[in-house]
DNA sequence: TTGTATGCGTTATCAT
DNA sequence: ATGATAACGCATACAA
């Protein structure tokens, strides 16, 4: 009653059940229109009942076509990843393609492993945020998309060289809006926690804070800004010193979520009011932003946009012709400003 | 000066331009003992030169195995989640296996859509927390496990039937031993903030805490205990429901550290001090218990071991003889209580 | 409308 | 130690 051999049907078992051969059963399987509705109708039902599981990897290396995108991001439990990733998904499902997601825990060697990786499970395209080292490692790159292989970069992108295909948001713009915020509060005395120089989002999002600040007239000096590293900790130490400088900050815009909240902790626990005694605004949005009390203000960087359209990008340029040129331009997303109680003077 | 063609490199085309064959050039670059040594550099040497990238579908699809997990969570941005997909990355790197990530979004559609497509994407076996709506869903399951094919659940395993081949934490003794600290610290009106009951994993916390209390004395009545649906917003009004009632609660034992969070900010709206006044306890050892304040006691369920373990089962199955016999029994993780500021009375 | 033949890139089983 | 050949499961050009 049981057929030994290995569980797996195939087209032809499909085939010889119903006499038929296994072309027409693939070509059934597919909607083609060649085949006559009754067999397919017949193929199909016969298909169901010998619980029949396509073989997709057979059919990409038949097709030279896998419908899968490859996505490559420093790592999958931070927000804006999570949530560029489901746009991405949402996108590609929609154009009936997969997504295999890997992650670089923000080292190059292992960026380049997972480009090969996915390149041998034959993505038809590739997707990434560049890991934080990834500075001069951009040959790869280079070869890859001279080769005309379908590639979209965002968040964090390798800047060195040509402009490549990525979609970004303009942090520069970011760090404006953010510093103009407060200083339509009413504050005058803004301190700046800046990111890694060398990290362009950084960079852009300080040069951002300088923009509003000059524009506004107001002063900047070295005691204006300070520069931090590592996530969590050092958002507490961060104010501390901040807080040592004369004059003392009215109010701290961090490029990043974390500073600021452990920012805000060490302010409260110096006994100082948020926002009336000092306002914080952050960076990215981050969900926790709501769960902290005072709920942080945040610059939103549209994560669900960004992946969905790199999605789109990315499959356009598989599916469209060849010989197309396919639009390898910096698109530039707009950041926007989500105001909470932690800069909200009223 | 430019070959036309696709730009993709074959064994053959290492074979060809060495003089060789193609099966010596797939031997050599498998490091196959036959091969000589001579050879073996030489091919290496050329594939690297013609930037060779070995096609892992095509060589899938000959073996018929393609050293690939598939894994399948509710969603990859739950901290939780993302450091089980840590543990099960590491270990599937030192095994030579590869690792695909799929979210079922709490979907049970969603879910099967995803165990269809890694199965067609011939993934050797499957890793998998099963959407909150999978209920009796089952079957597909059942059917897998009995054709023998690998799959080992983790974290939200299917209960409803024999056991399955699973990697879980004892959230019963993790409820009873976050209430037993709670007591410990002298609270004696402790309520709990308990998740959906008909989810395995809440009812046992739910357990583990009247068990803690039984033992300690302590009485539980319809007062003592609410339940919370969603995450986010709930924790608030669930406080000042608590709050209502009388004897007031001097600690609370919350399943969800999202509700946790929020519930303290209420307490503190109304000028409570956390713990003097009311103490509070999570469950699931969120990252950003770090960053509120005060700091979120809770209850850690060694993801990163789980993930580890699950993933050892699991290529275990696949490359131990078909004949043996899996171990399909369930693997008990203990979680271990983190006490931080909300309930350290010193 | 359906069948036949071939090949995608690799590995395994034969030879040699 | 290496070569020739077949096969994995599928899709397609071509024939019927």
């Amino acid at each position: 009653m049981s057929k030994k051999k290995s569980d797996k049907t195939t087209i032809h078992d499909i085939a010889y059940e119903l006499g038929l051969n296994a072309s027409t059963v693939s070509r059934a399987l597919n909607n083609n229109l060649a085949v006559s509705k009754k067999t397919r109708e017949l193929v199909k039902a016969k298909a169901l009942e010998m619980n029949y599981q396509p073989n997709f990897i057979a059919a990409a290396l038949r097709r030279g076509r896998s419908n899968t995108l490859g996505v490559i991001v420093p790592a999958i439990d931070r927000a804006f990843f999570g949530r560029v990733i489901r746009g991405i998904e949402e996108e590609a499902d929609e154009a009936g393609f997969r997504v295999i997601v890997c992650q670089s825990f923000d080292s190059s060697e292992r960026e380049r492993e997972m480009v090969d990786t996915l390149r041998g499970l034959q993505v038809d395209g590739l997707l990434i945020s560049i890991a934080k080292d990834t500075g001069d490692n951009l040959k790869l790159y280079e070869k890859l998309i001279s080769s005309g292989f379908p590639i979209q970069f965002f968040d964090n992108v390798p800047t060195s060289l040509e402009v490549v295909p990525a979609v970004i948001i303009d942090d520069r713009q970011g760090g404006y809006a953010a510093t103009k915020h407060l200083i339509d509060q009413g504050y005058k005395r803004i301190a700046h926690l800046r990111g890694p120089q060398h990290l362009h989002i950084y960079r852009n999002r300080y040069l951002g804070y300088l923009d509003a600040m000059k524009e506004a007239g107001l002063e900047v000096n070295d005691d204006s800004v300070l520069e931090i590293v590592s996530h969590f900790d050092s958002g507490e130490e961060a104010f501390e010193e901040l807080w040592k400088r004369s004059p003392r900050p009215e109010a701290i815009f961090s490029a990043s979520d974390f500073s600021a909240v452990s920012g805000m902790k060490a302010a409260r626990r110096r006994g100082l009011r948020v926002p009336e005694d000092i306002a914080f605004m952050g960076f990215s949005n981050e969900p926790f932003n709501e769960l902290v009390s005072p709920t942080l203000s945040s610059v939103d960087q549209q994560p669900i946009t960004m992946g969905r359209i790199a999605s789109r990008r990315a499959i356009k340029a598989i599916t469209s012709k060849e010989d197309e040129e396919h639009p390898n331009d910096q698109l530039v997303l707009m950041p926007e400003i989500v105001v909470r109680e932690s800069s909200a003077t009223k």
